[in-house]
Order: C-alpha cells, then structure tokens, then sequence
DNA sequence: CAAAAAGTATACTGGAGCAGTAAACAAATA
DNA sequence: TATTTGTTTACTGCTCCAGTATACTTTTTG
C-alpha cells in the first residue's frame, strides 16, 4: 500500500520546476542533481508527464523542462495517475467479473474499498503543487 | 497503490466468521468454499488474523475458526494490518533518513504524504465489521 | 492407544512489478 | 555538420505476489 519511487521523483521534481522562473526550461541534470533522483531514472519518468500535460520540454542545447501549466493546475493525484495509472484499491474495482459476489450491492466489503478509495483520490487531488510552495 | 489479495480474502474471512453464530467454530474448507478462496491459501492467512487477536482457532476434529472479539472492535484497519502490515505510502515515512530533504519541515511533499497517509489510515480504521453485516 | 481430522510451519514456484542502467535514436542549436 | 540535449526501447537483478506442496502438530473419537 504505497507510491512508488517513480512518482515520489516526480512529484519532487514538479515542485522543483514550479519553483524556478516562469517558463524557464531547466536541464534534467539540474533537476536530478538537485533533488537526488538518479538522472536515467529521471529521465524516464519525465516523458509520462509531458503526455500528461504537466511539464513540457525543449530538446538541443540549451532544452530541458518546464511546466506546462499553472501550478495551482497540478494536484498531485494528476502526476501520480500521469506516473503510476489511477488509484484501485483492490481488484474488484477494476473489474467486477473479478468480485467473488459478483460487486454491489451485495458485497460490502466492495462497496466500502469503493467509498475509501474515493476518499483516497479525492485526498491527493486536494494538494496542488501550488500548496507545497508556500 | 493497492492492497493485497491475501488483505481483500482476510476482510471476507473475518466478515463470513462475524456472520455465523456467536463463538462457533467453522471449518477452514468452509470459509474457503463460501468466499471463494483457495483453500491453502486462507490456511496461511489466517494465522496472522490469530496473532492479531482477531480470530481464534481449534484444532482436531470439529476444529476451525471464530472471531476472537465483537465484530464492533474489529476494524478493516486491523485486518490490513494484521496481513501486510502498516500502511506507508512513501518509504520516506518509513525512515527520515530517505527522505532526501532530511524529512520535515522542509520537504513540503513529505508533509503531504503525512497528512494523506493518515487520513487514509483514518477510513480504513472508520469501517468496523458490525458496518458490513447490515 | 491408534487413526483420522483438523490447523501450523516452512519452503517452493511462476509471474509481475520495481528501481535502476544501457544503448541506440531523434531533434535542435551553434 | 557536430554537439548537446531529450526519447525510445530493452535489459537486469531484485523483491513481492498469489498460489501450491509437503511435512508436522494438536485434538478428538473409536
């Protein structure tokens, strides 16, 4: 029950790329160093949030990253679900053929996942990037 | 970001077992049978439910499970935590020494993660099993 | 006491995902 | 055209997952 690194290093790295001057592409060396994220690995990450979106990037000397929007524009669930999918909590949330009690309304253990895994996306859409600024 | 199957197949144990009549015992093969659960596999489950004080058992002929408490004390946290442990949604909150901002109050995502780790933890705590028996 | 019926403990297996690395490629600039 | 940057694809070692198998212990019953 947990992120992975991946979106760890990616939610780091929006902050960082928030945190510099408007529009201002910075090199993925910048960001690796800065925030210790192995730079291949970083790398990587970085094409699933441009296909988000989130960042977009500038190739040839003198290229990079920047955002791609307003940081109030980017919760942290966007860049989780650009990194790792969305959020199910169990398996019967994807498909219900999987549910051994063929989903609600009578399984309830189904119906409670459902409820805490909403609670879960909603809890991470609460926080932009813009928050983690201050 | 998911639980496991073992936790999912220990939230329908618990909940058939809170189903039959008080401190009856019943065969494992039933549980198994009933929730459609491989039989071996919910014999290695359940004795991490014993450990945790949910369910006690009975060896020998007409042995099985029960529910070891008021199925009101027992909530989906426990039962998680019984099978895999702790929630932890970033190995940072596991030990600060991996946070690479050397934790709070600095790492603002570090502090996110915190704050939605618990709430997590808070609605899995907030269903007991009395909620799914209705 | 012996046999059978339960649960317990340990170990194994194939598969998938994780974290990270490597190498060839494509685009942009000087 | 050479260099610098990001892109794509593939690989590796590792761990965990889901499930299976085997040997063992406890308890009841005949």
């Amino acid at each position: 029950m947990n992120i992975n690194q991946a979106t760890d290093y990616g939610f780091r790295a929006v902050l960082f790329l928030a945190q510099q001057s408007q529009s201002e592409v910075v090199e993925a060396q910048i960001i690796a160093q800065s925030q210790v994220v192995p730079m291949r690995f970083l790398l990587k990450i970085m094409p699933s949030l441009i296909k988000a979106g989130i960042v977009r990037s500038q190739r040839g000397i003198g290229g990079g990253y920047a955002l791609a929007r307003d940081p109030r524009d980017i919760s942290l669930l966007d860049i989780l679900e650009a990194i790792e999918g969305p959020i199910y909590l169990n398996r019967c949330l994807i498909d219900e053929d999987l549910c051994t009690k063929q989903g609600p309304p009578d399984c309830k253990v189904h119906l409670a996942l459902a409820d805490i895994q909403e609670r879960l996306n909603n809890d991470f859409s609460g926080y932009s990037i813009a928050d983690l600024m201050g």
